[in-house]
DNA sequence: TGTACATCAGTGAACGCGCGTTCACTGATGTAC
DNA sequence: TGTACATCAGTGAACGCGCGTTCACTGATGTAC
């Protein structure tokens, strides 16, 4: 995890080394920046430009990163959910991932993004579609697009609500049962006396 | 709206001048700095700083004017929703806000912000209030907390999931009517064959 | 096997940018006598 | 009514900051003959 310092004049793996001292720094907290980055990297502040044609190029390939982390933390089989209750659990997960990596969740979520960077609009794609596949198996037959966005909706805003403090600090263990009541809690709607 | 040219070195009204010109910059979509915000208001740029001890402090006077005008865009009447039907359309307004208004919903709700400032903390209150309130009166009786965070996450995810361009561009209308199809798909939930 | 040379992956100085904030200041206002 | 003076609300120059990016460069690598 550490930086070595180098004794050769280049570096061999400089790419890789950008993206893990940038994902470092995210998750330290540290302001990103390409010069922050290069200096964690033991590195001149203009040798990323080597590997990256700007500082967008370098988030991309941090949001594609981030999209199979998440996606392999809300799916332990990789597969789709196969219960309700898993469905719930892949809720779970994506609150609880952007509470730990808070910097890295704004990143992959928090603004407009290059749209032209293919591999990350196929990382991003790959986490819809966990998604789709799930309420496909739950609700087979049903239109399910509608359903998806609510539940995709629901757990990025708890998720952002707590990121930005916005409801009462929790331990982790909190946040998730909180998660959960949400989910629970949806029953009540459609038996309302007064509708 | 414009700024007519000072010819006075008193300006007499420069702390709503300041407010009303951050607004104005928020909405067009101007990066939003104190200099700038200064110089949109005909001023010096240390001119602010009679009327606000930092930037922190503007932002809070505009996240003040935000949450109140959310709130009266949500419940035209004042009063908590009277149905099912018309909380759905306070979600809707919520949505409408977020877009008509990113910069601004940005700044209130996109980040940690200084709770020190009562004024702020109170107008978000006011605004959390109104949910609180509207399920008491649609839901009486229940434990409503979780149902109240459910349901202010899945607009403000939808909110920011719009803003943040990880759903399909769409028209207002558009908009709101995945809005509504949301609220009506999680009456899906709880009928699942397969939990 | 040795050498010439193209290419690659670094360096370090410099550019221009806008920002938040501090400072000593000055013009205008209004109040006390 | 007139004047002295405290206070208030502006000004403009300056500080230091970190940033993204360009530029001409140089050291190291590896390939062709």
């Amino acid at each position: 995890m550490s930086t070595p310092s180098r004794d050769t004049y280049h570096h061999g793996h400089l790419r890789a080394a950008l993206i893990d001292a940038a994902m470092e720094m995210l998750e330290s907290g540290e302001p990103f920046s390409l010069r922050a980055v290069a200096r964690q990297a033991n590195v001149s502040q203009t040798a990323p430009y080597r590997h990256f044609a700007d500082r967008e190029a370098l988030e991309s390939a941090l949001a594609v990163r981030g999209f199979r982390d998440l996606r392999g933390e809300l799916s332990l089989t990789g597969g789709p959910a196969a219960s309700e209750g898993e469905l719930v659990e892949f809720g779970v997960a994506y609150v609880a991932f952007a509470l730990r990596r808070p910097a890295l969740f704004r990143l992959m979520f928090g603004q407009e993004c290059d749209d032209q960077n293919d591999e990350r609009v196929l990382a991003a794609r790959e986490l819809r579609d966990l998604l789709a596949d799930s309420l496909q198996r739950l609700y087979p037959g049903t239109d399910h697009e509608a359903l998806a966005e609510a539940l995709w909706a629901l757990v990025h805003g708890l998720a952002f609500l707590h990121l930005d403090g916005k409801l009462p600090v929790a331990t982790s263990e909190d946040v998730a049962a909180r998660v959960r009541a949400a989910f629970g809690s949806l029953r009540t709607l459609g038996v309302s006396p007064a509708v």
